[in-house]
RNA sequence: GGUCCGGUGGCCGAGUGGUCAGGCACAGGUCUGCAAAACCUGCUACGGCGGUUCAAUUCCGCCCCGGACCUCCA
């Protein structure tokens, strides 16, 4: 494994990566406000990151991946008054809508998972150690964070303070002393929740939660931060204002990493622009879309935008019941040597910052290089690109994609499971929190439809459509067939027999 | 208005100063009772105008178009 090269928003240009601790990688993501249902464009830097940690995963001994749970935010509040829901059923079941939706992308869960309310106590020591630093001011039972008294703010998104306050959309409040400073702690009244501080009563802002936590987690310094493009600023700046001020001579993150937004009709899906579109949309359509979605994401570089497209999320459903069409023809075969060597080479494109639709073409060779020997056919334009010059035995370049494919967190189900479109039982390889999360949610749909009386007729049907074959009765083959085909069952005749897929 | 990012073949989408991206769709072929699958072949593009260079899609400048951010936002 050569070096890990990765885009650092901050210095604004692709750097190696070094990490503060070879043995212990710590990286840091920004996490959902729990009100309402994941959005599509929610899930982009979820399965990015989660590609991200599966490859530190596979360089370093051990990587500590940290990604908050925002539950205190005006937001809620506003969701909760408009509703009547109480505020603490809204943020559990929401946190629980998207654990189990993050699942059913196939995103592992970060190691550590720090909800906002449960460090209040870090967030006042952290707006003390301002106060205390001269950087934050009390005033009218705010905390202020004073943006002049932090040289290299503007550093990480570009831009002068004079800059943001001429395009600034919003009234200045009076209690501040500059334009540019914002809120690290603000008051609450009785119907809104708060805590006690030694500024009275109150709630956090919106960026000090993240310098808190990943504090708590991953110490002053570490390795990489990470989030949406649209997060650089203010939050991304705000935190390392807060987090540098705090912590004099510590450079908080080293990398800075973020994702291109996901668009819909050409503009970025946002829920105050109502445009977007639910991940859970997306899985009503049937549980192999979840993953289907996961490679539309990855068949995008990160940091390019995204148009999302129904054709495209059609069009990764085809690619990915190739992979296990593939996946289920291919015998088993040992790991190592050739196979290791071929998952290396389809895995490298990641090492330069995260090429991931480069990773999949490579996947692609890989299958056409299985489909080769194990159907037949000439396996030699795959060969050249992976140069190989001896094919590989059948059911090597299939474990080399599948271990290829385990860092991209593709193709992870059981193969003939996703072609026979039965309920979900992910291979060995999967976790078991993922396991869990997604049987619970999706295993009702198949047992509900009644799938292995199904399945029997199909076989049953197809016995019937070999008789006829037999006697060559080619009409009533074909009626049996064209029928099948009338209910989603694609037919394929092989030297091993008759097979059948749910399209 | 300010800052930044991008415009690649019918569609999606990598990448590179000179030699292959890849996928989908489409057309043809091998195989097959037919089909499907699989494999092979074809389809050869880099917004416009200048500049640098022996050579630019790739570097520079200008223009056009699209998008993001400018204290709600992944």
């Amino acid at each position: 494994m050569t070096d890990l090269f990765i885009h650092d928003s901050a210095a604004r240009t692709t750097r190696r990566f070094e990490p503060i601790d070879p043995n212990h990688v710590r990286m840091y993501v920004c996490g959902p406000t729990v009100y309402d249902l994941a959005h599509l464009g929610n899930a982009r830097p979820v399965v990015v990151f989660d590609v991200l940690a599966r490859l530190l995963r596979r360089i370093y001994p051990r990587v500590t991946y940290v990604r908050n749970i925002t539950d205190v935010d005006d937001k809620i509040n506003a969701r909760s008054r408009e509703s009547g829901e109480p505020i603490g059923a809204i943020t559990a079941r929401t946190t629980e809508d998207f654990h189990r939706d993050m699942a059913a992308l196939g995103a592992l869960p970060p190691d550590v998972e720090p909800r906002a309310t449960q460090h209040i106590a870090e967030m006042i020591a952290l707006i003390e150690r301002l106060i205390a630093n001269g950087h934050a001011y009390a005033a009218d039972g705010h905390v202020l964070f004073s943006v002049p008294s932090f040289a290299d703010y503007g550093k990480l998104s570009g831009r002068s303070p004079d800059e943001l306050l001429a395009g600034a959309r919003v009234d200045v409040a009076p209690y501040k002393r500059d334009a540019g400073d914002f809120v690290l702690w603000k008051p609450s009244d009785d119907a809104t929740p708060g805590w006690d501080s030694p500024w009275g009563r109150g709630r956090p802002g919106w960026h000090i939660e993240c310098s808190a936590m990943s504090w708590k987690h991953l110490g002053e310094e570490f390795d990489i931060h990470g989030g949406g493009h649209d997060l650089i600023f203010p939050h991304h700046e705000n935190e390392v204002a807060q987090s540098v001020c705090a912590f004099p001579g510590h450079g908080f993150a080293h990398y800075w990493m973020h994702n291109g937004m996901l668009l819909v009709d050409g503009e970025k899906m946002s829920k105050s622009l109502g445009n977007f579109m639910t991940v859970r949309d997306i899985l009503d359509k049937g549980w192999r879309f979840g993953e289907a979605f996961r490679l539309l994401l990855l068949r995008t570089h990160y940091r390019q935008a995204l148009d999302f497209t129904m054709a495209g999320l059609e069009e990764a459903k085809a690619e990915l019941d190739d992979h296990y069409a593939m996946l289920s023809r291919a015998p088993a075969a040992p790991g190592g040597g050739i196979a290791s060597q071929l998952a290396d080479w389809a895995v490298a494109p990641l090492l330069d910052d995260l090429n991931t639709p480069l990773a999949l073409a490579r996947l692609r060779d890989l299958r056409t290089l299985e489909n080769a020997v194990t159907v037949g056919g000439s396996p030699a334009v795959a060969m050249e690109r992976a140069r190989l010059t001896v094919p590989p035995a059948p059911g090597v370049a299939a474990k080399a994609f599948r271990e290829a494919a385990g860092v991209l967190g593709v193709a992870a189900w059981n193969a003939d499971d996703w072609l026979k479109g039965r309920a979900p039982r992910a291979d060995a390889a999967v976790p078991g929190a993922m396991l869990s999360a997604q049987v619970s949610h999706l295993q009702g749909q198949a047992v509900a439809s009644g799938q292995h009386d199904e399945e029997a007729d199909i076989d049953a049907a197809i016995a019937a459509r070999l008789a006829a074959r037999k006697a060559k009765n080619w009409a009533e083959a074909d009626r049996i067939r064209d029928e099948l085909k009338a209910q989603g069952i694609v037919l394929e005749d092989g030297p091993a027999g008759t097979t059948w897929r749910r399209a």
